[in-house]
RNA sequence: GCCCCUGUGGCUCAAUUGGAUAGAGCGUUUGGUUGCGGACCAAAAGGUUUCAGGUUCAAGUCCUGACAGGGGUACCA
């Protein structure tokens, strides 16, 4: 069950009249724009939505933008929906909505449910949301929870629009950065074992690797000692990664955060069946067919028009020891794509990175035209960095000195709701502080909860009603609601399909947030306003109920897109 | 140097993507319930949207150039 947004109700309205005035002669023969502005009226005066098509129209009709808004006035086709027109100064046409019109539509909520905002833009199309990534050497950081928040709330955003929708999580296994999480183990555990350790390369120094030394230890006792080195290190880093993304999943499981699957970037230079190449070498040969390939220092490079450099290096001898496991990131950015677009056949591909990894965009880009692939099937949500604050100051993170507040922690200490909801507050083109004190603070100061209090509040009139024993589903009256709380209630929950069509269409999720509050004031209002239960007046009391019922499905559907809890108490 | 993001009331941010009179929260000031949960509501004060040009019927939004803050600019990922 999906919802055709009012706005787009009222634009196919408006097309209608231009072409009823067209075949009538009242307008001269020209082109309709493809798509008809109509956007939700800023002014209480101007009505509910605006539409200012006429003023860019005025050039090509030749003639006044007002006038073309009175010629389209006549023309409207016939709707349930649209209460008034009006052409205004200096050509805008405003529609203010049926009043009778809206009161009815509670009970087209009601019967949606949780599936109220549902829209049909994405027509079915599979999408992939690939998002947090982070390197599986280390708990999960607070820096990796803005993204997984992110990247969770727009793919939940994209199902409600109707995309089919995959979350995945890349695991970053054939890197430098995964052999330093295996010398780092192996060092420990050889140190617990009285063994000579390897001096020669960097390691993390967390707590966490400990735990895994010993672990090991336990487990192994001296087998990797007597075994070849790199043999060893091999199999340190596989056990240790699966380790570590085990305690990724349940970090991230208790931010509310599922993956439908988990990609390991060394399976793209594993061996295909029956000795075929490697899917890398499969790609390396295409990109070197089409010329985007150079060889400079016994190195490969990849080359495109599109970049500032001249090339990117792809594979080196020189990065290390083996260069066959071990090829840049570019490498498998140019497998990885042709993976999910390709092999595993989405329409699009979403990814969700840090800003400090803006300079790879157009290398990933590059790479995907290189390979015959539309740029614009991959979309990549850059986001700003977190700044954690502790009694107003910021706590600084780096995850190579060790010292870092891991998203365990956090949710610990403040829940997933607030993490939540304050990650979604803010674009994401903007640094986000994230204050601690405020999230863990209960108190009106707090935004998260005042949605949530919304929820509850519902709730507890409903149990008052119940109390009273007055049947929550009984059919009311809707006519009688003619409140102007009541209607800017109904107003506000009618614009959620178009609020889902906006943060799909912009991938900006924040906008749930900010709906979601201006939500919760207008019930806050309504309550204020309007008695909901009164013995006195029951058929209004019925009515009212049904409002209310509305609002709170309405509520939850938002705080459930957010990921968060939508409470009967609090 | 080059690339990206940001600059909007005292503070933190919105502004449906180029539309009319730029909106919220916090903070400040002043009020509100002998009644469904006061984690609520109302009112007031507070703005040349950093600056200078330009495009457009229309600019916070687009273009150019300054200025300021943040990030990036490895044969790391």
């Amino acid at each position: 069950m999906t919802f055709l947004p009012l706005r787009d109700r009222l634009a196919a309205a408006v097309r209608a009249a231009l072409e009823a005035a067209q075949a009538a002669g009242d307008l001269p023969p020209f082109e309709i724009p493809a798509a008809v502005p109509v956007e939700p009226a800023r002014h209480a005066a101007h009505g509910d939505y605006a539409s200012p098509v006429c003023l860019g129209l005025a050039r090509v009709v030749r003639r006044a933008p007002l006038q073309i808004a009175q010629a389209l006035i006549s023309h409207l086709p016939p709707t349930d929906f649209i209460g008034g027109v009006e052409a205004v100064a200096p050509g805008y046409l405003n529609f203010t909505l049926s009043e009778p019109w809206l009161a009815q539509q509670v009970a087209a909520i009601l019967e949606a449910g949780e599936r109220w905002g549902n829209i049909a833009l994405g027509e079915g199309q599979r999408v992939q949301v690939e998002f947090v990534s982070a390197n599986p050497t280390g708990p999960i950081t607070i820096g990796s929870a803005r993204n997984a928040v992110i990247g969770d709330t727009v793919a939940a955003v994209l199902e409600a629009a109707g995309y089919q929708v995959e979350r995945e999580y890349y695991v970053n296994d054939a890197g430098s950065k995964a052999r330093k999480l295996a010398v780092s183990v192996f060092n420990q555990y050889a140190a617990r074992l009285g063994a000579p350790v390897m001096l020669d390369e960097e390691t993390y120094p967390g707590a966490y690797i400990g735990a895994l030394a010993e672990t090991l230890a336990a487990s192994a006792g001296r087998r990797y000692l007597e075994l070849e080195r790199e043999a060893a290190l091999r199999e340190i880093m596989r056990w240790a990664i699966e380790q570590v993304l085990q305690t990724v999943a349940e970090d991230l499981a208790r931010l509310r955060v599922h993956f439908d699957t988990w990609r390991h970037e060394r399976d793209f230079y594993a061996p295909g069946p029956e000795g075929q190449p490697s899917l890398f070498e499969q790609r390396l040969a295409a990109l070197r067919e089409g010329g985007y390939i150079v060889e400079r220092d016994e190195a490969l490079w990849f080359t495109h028009p599109d970049l500032d450099k001249d090339a990117v290096l792809i594979r080196s001898p020189r990065v290390v020891p083996n260069p066959e496991d071990r090829p840049t990131y570019l490498a498998s950015d140019a497998v990885y794509v042709w993976d999910k677009l390709v092999l595993r056949g989405f329409d699009r591909a979403i990814y969700v990175w840090g800003a400090d990894h803006h300079g790879d965009v157009p290398r990933l880009l590059a790479v995907t035209q290189a390979q015959g692939l539309d740029p614009s099937r991959v979309n990549i949500i850059l986001y700003q960095m977190v700044t954690l604050l502790r009694g107003g100051v910021e706590v600084r993170m780096s995850k190579s000195s060790g010292e870092f507040v891991t998203l365990r922690e956090l949710v610990d200490e403040v829940g997933p709701d607030p993490i939540r909801f304050m990650m979604l507050t803010r674009t994401v083109d903007v640094t986000l502080d994230f204050d601690l004190d405020l999230a863990i603070e209960q108190s009106d100061r707090n935004p998260v909860y005042y949605v949530q209090y919304a929820h509850t509040r519902i709730a507890g009139v409903l149990r008052k009603a119940t109390e009273l024993g007055l049947a929550l589903d009984a059919p009311g009256d809707l006519t009688l609601l003619t409140h102007p709380s009541e209607l800017a209630l109904i107003r506000k929950m009618l614009a959620l399909p178009e609020i889902i069509a906006l943060a799909a269409t912009a991938l900006a999720p924040h906008h749930l947030t900010l709906y979601a509050t201006e939500l919760a004031a207008l019930f806050h209002a309504f309550y204020r306003d309007c008695r909901v239960v009164d013995p006195e007046a029951l058929p209004l009391t019925q009515a009212r109920l049904m409002l209310a019922r509305a609002a709170q499905t309405v509520l939850a559907r938002v705080l459930h897109l957010m990921g968060m809890a939508a409470p009967e108490r609090m």
